[in-house]
DNA sequence: AGATTGAGTTGAATCGTCTCAACCAACCCT
DNA sequence: AGGGTTGGTTGAGACGATTCAACTCAATCT
């Protein structure tokens, strides 16, 4: 490995490391004749400035961690997209770390980050309460929880999920559907838990109209989805939901596929409503009711919280910052159930 | 910022600073119970390694690199997911980058990963020629060249695309199409001139029986793939090819819906077969024929590959390793023209 | 002439960790 | 008793860039 340095630069330009430092870091100051003389001799040898010792020198990183809950959830992709066109524009790198729902696997992307000494960190935490999250704010990294509720002790950016629930709660019972399944996740995910008690005020509200039946999975993907979705379509008619609302667009998906294998119509049969509503949603074999976030929207103001945190530490309150969801109608849930 | 630093830690245990860096690097040779105290003045501290410090007296960093073509392209996910896997077991953390298909965004993230010194850099390139990653390469770091073509200075891994266009071109003929539509992206990007010019070997092996069109788009994405369905949808049934073949799943889904919301039904009018196989190719419309890619595979060859350059870089000789695509048959091709 | 100013440049100290030769104490052997 | 061995521990350099007080040398002012 042919690295060079600062000092042979400085030797083949003939001036000092401190030289070569200034031309580096404020090329203003030095005199324009040096100046070239040293640009020559940085593109003579190859130099490529190292960053880690600048880091250590500096104390102060220009990168940020993200950690997510699943990157195969395209919700996901899109809010590290959001997060990194903010962090382009402030010369920063965001790293994409992926939980994929592991406590374990989260804390050691925690760990790893904290010991790079990133600048901050959003996260998408597995686990609603996280001591571990809170010692490390408390140790210096500035931390954004995204898509996760307040705790006061760290800035947050979250969608009201409760209300989605509602909303498509509302939808489904206003078209006239009596029969209501909840195709959700682990209720220890908060995402889950609170779009199901959404959707749960929504059918209370029916006065006993309406029944809600609910489904739990150990995870979120469309492999679950159809693994429920076939269960239901082998119900017979009378038992089985005439709505189903699922707790994410992957869900949504896979649940969508087992009706259409097992020969149910959608809507007619079976209306459906997902969550997230990524772009895939639109794609899908009966175009897909979803619950809309304001995806990129998320990331770009986790990190304008991070910077802005990092920028005056002192000055700082943490905020917490909440969006609303909307829904987008589609061919899944157009029709109604009584027309 | 209360961050600790070794000394500290030394001053607490009243022990050296070597003592307790060996007892955090080889704490097998040091007395159990100084080790004991060493623990103890960590943890009371809340001490927390400097992976900057450390990395930069020791020269070489356990994170790779991997420049992505486009994150939003679950294919590319689970390329990074299978490297990923890997590199979990060498405890070395993999940093996803989005190029975008931007030439220039992919060359600020190889400068920003080149200087943190990263132990080396998996990449799609944008372009085939890239000056820019063998100098790279040349300055010492290493570089795996992740599906797409060898150069002979790298190593590399690749899918066999002219093979997959071949096989997707030779399956609709053999169903008895006679007018095919290529629905590609930019001839620049070398999967697409590859499965353009597969599919083109099928049709010339024809002997003229079957005429094939080719459209090309700026992107690859949903809504370019939707784009080009619209326009091929407007056209009279005479002119219009009785099948797509699209450059990759993405665009396949676009097309897919463009032709739904046209009323054309999806094999009998038109047949539609994608590339990649992404797991939301079988859930779509449709579910969609698609030129199956080993995506994870891909991913821990590739990492597999700059691991052992890494760790004998004398001995080490640049590999080209290709792998076979087959195709998955499903309803959007399943029914022939003339059966 | 001597003092003052300002633009450029220098080099030593610093960041936090690792490495390695040197050292120490205790034990064993003859 | 003296020499060798073993198991632990120490502390002084690196690593590569940044910073800043000190310095040089002309030009300008009094």
């Amino acid at each position: 490995m042919a690295t060079r340095n600062i000092k042979e630069v400085a030797q083949l330009a003939r001036v000092s490391v401190g030289t070569v430092s200034n031309v580096l870091n404020r090329p203003e100051i030095v005199a324009p004749a040096t100046r070239e003389r040293v640009f020559e001799a940085i593109k003579k040898l190859g130099f490529v400035r190292n960053e880690v010792a600048r880091h250590l020198r500096v104390g102060r990183s220009r990168t940020v961690g993200l950690v997510v809950l699943d990157v195969s959830n395209p919700f996901f992709v899109d809010v590290a997209q959001g997060a990194e066109s903010v962090a382009d524009d402030h010369d920063t790198m965001v790293v994409l770390c992926n939980s994929a729902g592991d406590p374990g696997r989260e804390r050691r992307h925690l760990d790893q980050l904290e010991q790079q000494r990133v600048m901050g960190i959003l996260i998408t935490p597995v686990e609603m309460e996280s001591p571990w999250l809170e010692e490390l704010a408390a140790r210096g990294t500035p931390v954004v929880l995204v898509d996760s509720p307040a705790t006061g002790l760290q800035c947050s950016v979250a969608v009201d999920d409760r209300l989605g629930g509602q909303i498509a709660g509302a939808h489904l019972i206003e078209r006239g559907h009596r029969r209501i399944m909840f195709v959700g996740g682990p209720p220890s995910i908060r995402q889950v838990a609170d779009r199901h008690a959404g959707i749960g005020a929504a059918v209370a509200a029916a006065a006993g109209a309406v029944e809600l039946l609910t489904s739990t999975s150990p995870t979120l993907t469309v492999a679950e989805g159809r693994a429920v979705g076939e269960r239901v379509a082998a119900l017979p008619a009378g038992e089985r939901p005439t709505a189903a609302f699922c707790a994410n667009d992957m869900m949504a998906l896979g649940f969508l596929q087992a009706m259409a294998s097992h020969g149910l119509r959608v809507p007619e049969d079976m209306a459906i409503i997902g969550y997230d509503d990524i772009d895939f949603a639109a794609a899908a074999a009966v175009p897909l009711s979803s619950v809309r976030q304001p995806r990129e929207l998320l990331g770009r103001t986790a990190i304008d919280l991070l910077l802005e945190e990092v920028a005056e530490p002192e000055e700082h309150r943490h905020r917490q910052v909440i969006f609303q969801p909307d829904l987008v109608v589609r061919k899944s849930s157009a029709q109604g159930r009584n027309p």
